[in-house]
DNA sequence: ACGTTAGTATTAAAGCTTTAGTATATCGGA
DNA sequence: TCCGATATACTAAAGCTTTAATACTAACGT
């Protein structure tokens, strides 16, 4: 497994195949926001399937991408980088700062505590 | 205000400045893991200066740098960068994420709980 | 005063992502 | 069959960070 670490481009990109499941350069294309060049998507796409995140299936002469990883693993390991890197691993610096920072509904709130005290229940006291 | 984003290097640097509170060029790259040489650090201290993150004095011919930022805005102003890209700005997302990922003691997901009802009780019903 | 040392300033190479132009191949319609 | 449209492959320029060499400058000891 390597580095997971998507730059900005790439994980816009990553992002609709998520999204839509199976992408061309074309769907790609019409659903990013960023106007790009058809080869810049192209060649992104490339990259991506070099690094492993995506294949393709070939329909006619269209490449039909797919993804190879999930969008929560990525997830999971650029959160667990910057976790490290600015906040020493420490999960409650982390949490503290994105309270500090944010304006947090009451209700968004009491969901956050709900799921700490359910993941608190299901491995926490184990 | 500027974009207050840190690249790996830069990151590195202010964290030690931040540490020290006040820092020559020396002083880095002393306590940096990395090695570097020391035109380097110069190099970076001098880029992180032009950007508005660090300012120096002079004592003698040697500069004694200083942050001009806290090390919790930049936290908060990478952190949520990572919000948008990662989580389309839900918080909930991100700590669910966080959840799954990482193996957190039980006395941390206490006080994690606890900082979220403090929070809650500060600002949240109001 | 002079040379050595220890600083900073300047410049740029190396390595990376982003972006897209050009070349090439192939499908499909007239 | 031939032409235009559309697809990928190849190549590379532009823009960025990292890294460090070289040039320059000033302090300090003798």
């Amino acid at each position: 497994m390597q580095s997971q670490k998507l730059h900005r481009l790439e994980l816009e990109v990553m992002k609709v195949v998520w999204r839509l499941g199976r992408a061309t350069v074309n769907d790609v294309r019409d659903t990013l926001k960023q106007p790009l060049a058809y080869t810049s998507v192209a060649t992104t796409l490339s990259h991506l399937e070099k690094k492993g995140f995506l294949t393709h299936d070939v329909d006619g002469r269209t490449y039909v991408y797919r993804p190879l990883i999930q969008e929560n693993e990525v997830s999971q390991s650029m959160l667990g980088d910057l976790l490290e890197r600015l906040f020493d691993g420490s999960v409650e610096r982390l949490v503290n700062t994105l309270l500090e920072t944010r304006e947090i509904s009451p209700e968004e709130l009491e969901r956050l505590r709900e799921s700490i005290v359910t993941y608190r229940q299901e491995n926490g006291d184990g």
